[in-house]
DNA sequence: CACGCTATCTATAACCC
DNA sequence: TGGGTTATAGATAGCGT
């Protein structure tokens, strides 16, 4: 009973205040091993209970993790059937959650199969017009717009720079994304350049 | 302190098997408590680590619970209402309320249909990261760039609409819908015609 | 079902590798 | 980041109200 007084190796677990967390390699950490935990709660919940569950998240430099059960694209099928999306740039007002994670899907998809052809940053255009980060606009606060506005006013010019000046020799190169099933990506690190925002839950 | 050790009034806590609760009725407390459980889960990993999480639960009796961080129900309209809020603060809320609750109970139904299938699968979004986009647009065709100038554009507009058009309701009043990192998960009942962070449908 | 109560079981904060 | 370890904070099964 008496725990070796004289030496503990470790403290054990304390309690932490909930809010952000300050230090960025803490966070990190309690990102990661939290993500897994609730993951596992999901899991369990659906076992004992046969609950279908889904759960989406960001994080603050929009990295996103996803777990599904059954299997997102179970639920996903499901509603590309009754939402079909026609083109991935073309811009769905009707977008709901189902969809938007399909559009996710859809989009990790072609990442995959393009990312051997290192272009990833075609997807990220993709997802970039598909619509989603126009839907999601209404999350974002009156900071963030204006940080976005600056930002767009950048991309704008990049853009139109392309098109109307000569070509640029693209490069692109390294594509630390996902592998496809377990997304490892480092997490956090970064303010992200968007706060990108949130998805609809129905 | 020494627990009446003859009789304990209360069992405590004991393992279960992780498998379909059998007793209906305990499935249901477990659902409950779980979900809730569950639901806390996220809300904390949001606030440690601002991460924005949405989760969607269809359970057997074809029940749809969701949980959503900034908010649910502001996205739901947001969407439902089309594209361009008017008023972010101050939209008509439940309104779509019936047509999401078709939308769903059809879902559930289809659900229901082809029920099993499963593995659980993981997908990695990053490419949301839009922080990445602004590095290099190199890689993209003449074609996606003029499609993108205009999606561009249009979220330009967007953006500077909720920057400088219509001052929104009072100020940022319900600022709490995306204020920051989060919004209340558990507490804080609202008696909105759909509750603002917990959006169960049925 | 929600809420309360307990004794447990489980998730984890802090640290080490 | 991915794994372990320890000790503790937190979640919750089973039972009442």
């Amino acid at each position: 009973m008496a725990p070796p007084k004289g030496k503990r190796k470790y403290l054990g677990r304390r309690k932490i205040e909930m809010k952000l967390i300050a230090d960025e390699n803490a966070r990190l950490i309690t990102f990661s091993k939290r993500r897994n935990g609730l993951f596992k709660k999901a899991t369990e919940l659906s076992t004992l209970c046969a609950a279908k569950i889904a759960i989406i998240i960001f994080t603050q430099c929009n990295r996103a993790y996803s777990f599904g059960n059954p299997n997102v694209d179970y639920v996903t099928d499901l509603f590309s059937n009754q939402f079909p999306l026609p083109n991935p740039l073309s811009f769905d007002r009707g977008t709901n959650m189902q969809q938007l994670k399909e559009r996710c899907d859809r989009i990790n998809e072609e990442l995959e199969a393009k990312k051997r052809k290192g272009k990833e940053i075609e997807e990220g255009l993709e997802s970039f017009s598909s619509g989603a980060l126009m839907e999601d606009l209404g999350a974002l606060d009156f900071a963030a717009l204006k940080e976005m506005k600056v930002k767009l006013e950048r991309l704008r010019v990049q853009v139109a720079r392309r098109i109307d000046g000569p070509e640029l020799g693209s490069g692109e190169g390294s594509s630390s994304h996902f592998a496809g099933v377990r997304v490892s990506g480092l997490e956090e690190g970064n303010e992200s350049p968007i706060p990108s925002d949130w998805l609809k839950l129905m």
